[in-house]
DNA sequence: TTTGTTATTATGTACTACATATATAAATTT
DNA sequence: AAATTTATATATGTAGTACATAATAACAAA
């Protein structure tokens, strides 16, 4: 009885209300027209009253669009289009308690794909400097007098963290962070505790004399729990 | 004069509207309370009156969280959370004429991490069934009576999207069509053409017979054109 | 138990009114 | 004439009212 739509096999209509449809409208004619960053827009009541809805359908999906940051309006001087965020908004729907437990999983490989991949772009920007600061942050970690979960956590985050600030792609960067919060959800709610063969203070090794393909298999070995979780899926 | 933030070394206020203010309060509101997808929200006026705005300003709000698909809502039976789509609103704003330079190609190089990282969860899914359809692909390339530019990057995309396809991770798979279009973008103004020292064909042969490490080998071959570029920038 | 009818009500849409910031023009000073 | 100040016009921002509409719930009929 829970999910009639699967069952009887029929899929529900989609309510789609005028400010969807002036959202999808308002897109197509910025694509069409090839609209670049600093463009100006149309007035509200002339977007209005081509598009035949009030001016309150169209500020909602206007409100849309300036989430996005795509366009930027102000008082008396109009509506432009800008940079948008593409991460923006991201961010704020990245909440494991809504995300629904497939994309979570599928997040959560693609952050194992981005570990692994990211070895030849990191070999191309990594610093002496980078790799001390990495250093750093491992060698913290064995000291004896740190032992509790919380900043176990704390250090697996800003090691993973460094390395990604080291590949000099903030958009990376970015992404890495907005999936952290994914990344503890699913790691909270494993069995076995993790830990991989591979320690932190051994990829630093491997970083600093290794071949890009050393570190990568050491990231692999690093992440191996993970990887063995995904085989029986 | 293009750019005075940057000359004069000051940033410019940010003009936050109500909309602004009241869709920070409510994406709280809902992580505070942990609403999980299912739960219903107050009515319109009751949160409206809460917030101390009008309704045309909380629907603005509102209707943002819509288009995140946060939220869902009909007529008479009020709002409730729901599963959000998450790569949804980037795809509305994936447009390369758009997104300024640094941020396209942090993404170019995120695909060329994707596209080296993926080769893990590829042996784990890969199926004689999906080989067999790649290798369709990459011999359909080089039959002689197709040589057209378009042809030659219709089979370019479909080569990877099916490597992608073959991960399993619906979100992966969506995130590279996502990309697509900035890969052509940055691909399509390069000066030299591309074409790595590895085929599509060598591609499917280290994936039918090959190690994983052979086949990263082969694929980091392959984009080797890219990574070079990457090298200069 | 199922089907049909009706009343209720929260969202969806439209319209009016006014506040406010700001680009442009006009007036003033230097 | 140039620079500064003041005034004006106007597009966006916010508030409020009114009504349409769909979906729920309660009830009645088959």
């Amino acid at each position: 009885m829970e999910n009639a739509t699967a069952r009887i096999g029929i899929e529900p209509v989609n309510h789609r209300t005028m400010a969807d449809i002036v959202e999808v409208n308002l897109l197509d004619y910025l694509r069409k027209n090839s609209f670049k960053p600093g463009d100006a827009l149309p007035r509200e009541m002339e977007l209005a009253n081509a598009l035949g809805v009030s001016r309150n359908i169209l500020r909602e999906a206007l409100s849309r669009l300036r989430m996005l940051g795509l366009i930027d309006s102000r008082k008396r001087r109009g509506m432009i289009l800008s940079n948008p965020d593409i991460l923006g908004s991201m961010e704020k729907v990245m909440d494991p308690l809504v995300i629904d437990d497939n994309t979570l999983k599928d997040f959560f490989e693609l952050r194992l794909t981005l570990e692994m991949g990211l070895a030849d772009i990191l070999y191309i920007r990594k610093t002496p400097e980078g790799i001390a600061e990495l250093e750093q942050i491992a060698l913290a970690e064995i000291a004896p007098t740190k032992t509790d979960a919380a900043f176990r956590i704390k250090s697996e985050v800003a090691f993973h963290g460094k390395i990604y600030q080291m590949t000099g792609n903030h958009t990376l960067q970015r992404f890495q962070t907005m999936l952290l919060p994914i990344f503890g959800h699913l790691v909270a709610q494993e069995k076995k505790p993790a830990g991989g063969k591979v320690t932190h203070l051994d990829l630093v090794g491997l970083l600093k004399n290794g071949t890009i393909e050393e570190f990568r298999m050491g990231m692999k070995g690093h992440l191996e729990h993970h990887f063995r979780n995904l085989m029986v899926r």
